[in-house]
RNA sequence: GGAGAGGUGGCAGAGUGGUUGAAUGCGCUAGUCUCGAAAACUGGUUAGCCGGAAACGGCUACGAGGGUUCGAAUCCCUCCCUCUCCGCCA
């Protein structure tokens, strides 16, 4: 979230930028909540300070004093009871009305309302060619033997699914190719739990308390619990009410997790395969910083996913993700695409990553700081975050551009040390 | 799950109803000394909110939430968490 006073200070520009993500938010109800908030505040500290003046003359006071000084202070914690339930309610409405303001906006990024806006800024290899007619994943994972859809929908529902064979070891050697070349570049390795509690989930920018129509996080009965969407929820809860050394900064995280989505509204879109399911397991990089260094950090984690993928040897191009599309928490996007043959008529990108500079609007709420040396006081810390790794879309990608005429498909070479053979062929019965 | 102990500042650790937001030590930091360093010595060093240009002032916080009291880190209740022992278990 933002800084009510930031806002305060700059509401045309936070207009503006709302407009700019296509996000309909009312501004003014935060100054007006905030000025309510404050304004409670100073009578409440007011009236506090009174009663402590009470019981300081408490003790020196003459015996037959003291009656009057308690009847008095009783009058005053009535009021500072009606003004702390106030206050309360005002914090309330606060919290409420800056939830759906999204971040600030990087000045590069480009502006527009669609997808249509998204600027290319790096391509690599050409859309793979085949000079026999391309299946999509769907045939063949299918026809390899790779997956069980049906025994998905059996035990759990549709857009579930069974991995099998040779689509479990190219899921294990995924992550292990992305999270042994993120240990070689410093990043600590994580395995994260797979729920998280409500608030760690808002802190991040997620609304698991939308109402289940729209809600895009599953929530567990009888607790405060919600199964993650991304190990950037616990990743990014890591460090929660903690102050960072500034040395130490950054710390750079890689975590294995699985990621649950309810997909509500999506109902119809990418429905066919493993593109858009419910579950699935993701290698997710986070990173704390200052804000001085953030910017090279995002850099540094779009050349970390290009070179995942030029390793794994797809085509793809990378997106400076435009202001319509950039979603709440992020200052900045990009998202890597792969060449997906047989997705759309003659194949087509599909987002396989994605990195987002968040700045202090996740540290804020969920009070992450760092002292900076040669200045008095704390300040947020900035927080980064950038898939390297998520397996569905990753084995799509490698399945369909790695197809062969005879149907097998070729293992890349950088995953055939887990692998054990490099070409995944038919099973004989 | 059962029994016991405990949760205080960056860390360690005092504090059982009133100048305790918190002794002391460590750490960190500035200075003195020194050619320089170490040692020693001296000073500074919790965070948040509100007001203020600032100096500064007020309020809040000793796991969380309630309660008792003129007054709570300190007493009572509920919950959470940690440790030790026992049980169960991948």
């Amino acid at each position: 979230m933002l800084d009510a006073n930031f806002i305060r200070d700059n509401i045309d520009a936070v207009k503006a930028n709302c407009a700019n993500r296509n996000v309909k938010a009312d501004v003014d109800a935060v100054v007006t909540h905030d000025s309510e908030r404050k304004r409670l505040q100073k009578q409440s500290d007011e009236t506090k300070a009174k009663q402590n003046e009470i019981s300081k003359k408490f003790q020196s006071a003459k015996p037959e004093e003291r009656a009057a000084l308690k009847d008095e202070s009783a009058k005053l914690k009535e009021q500072v009871g009606i003004l702390d339930g106030q206050m309360k309610m005002a914090e309330d409405q606060l919290r409420i009305s800056l939830l759906p303001i999204p971040n600030m906006t990087h000045p590069d990024a480009p502006v527009g309302h669609d997808a249509a806006a998204n600027k290319v800024v790096y391509r690599h290899k050409e859309p793979t060619q085949f000079p026999f007619k391309a299946k999509d994943h769907v045939e063949l994972v299918e026809s390899l033997d790779l997956a069980d859809f049906e025994a998905g929908v059996k035990v759990t529902g549709s857009k579930f699914y069974f991995l099998k064979n040779e689509a479990v070891l190219l899921e294990l050697a995924l992550v292990q190719y992305a999270i042994q070349k993120l240990v070689a570049k410093g990043f600590t390795p994580i395995i994260t739990p797979d729920l998280a509690k409500v608030d760690v989930l808002e802190g991040i920018g997620f609304s698991p308390r939308d109402n289940a129509e729209t809600r895009q996080i599953y929530t567990i009965a009888d607790t405060d619990l919600c199964l993650i969407a991304t190990a950037e929820i616990t990743l990014g809860g890591m460090h929660r009410d903690e102050i960072l050394d500034e040395a130490k900064l950054p710390m750079k995280y890689v975590g294995l997790s699985h990621c649950f989505r309810t997909e509500a509204g999506a109902a119809g879109r990418d429905t066919r395969g493993i593109y858009r399911v419910h579950q699935f397991t993701k290698v997710e990089m986070f990173v704390y910083c200052t804000p001085e260094q953030s910017e090279a950090i995002h850099q540094d984690i779009r050349k970390i996913e290009e070179e995942i993928f030029e390793g794994l040897g797809l085509p793809f191009h990378v997106i400076d993700t435009c202001t319509g599309d950039l979603g709440g928490p992020a200052y900045r996007k990009y998202d890597l695409e792969a060449w997906m043959p047989g997705r759309g008529k003659d194949g087509e990108y599909g987002e396989v990553t994605s990195t987002s500079n968040c700045t202090d609007y996740q540290s804020r709420r969920l009070n992450i700081r760092y002292r900076p040396s040669g200045q008095k006081g704390t300040k947020f810390v900035y927080t980064l975050n950038g898939t390297a790794v998520a397996c569905t879309r990753a084995i799509i990608a490698i399945l369909e551009n790695y197809q062969q005429e005879d149907g097998s498909v070729l293992v890349p070479e950088a995953l055939r040390p887990w692998i054990g053979k490099d070409k995944i062929e038919r099973k004989s019965k």
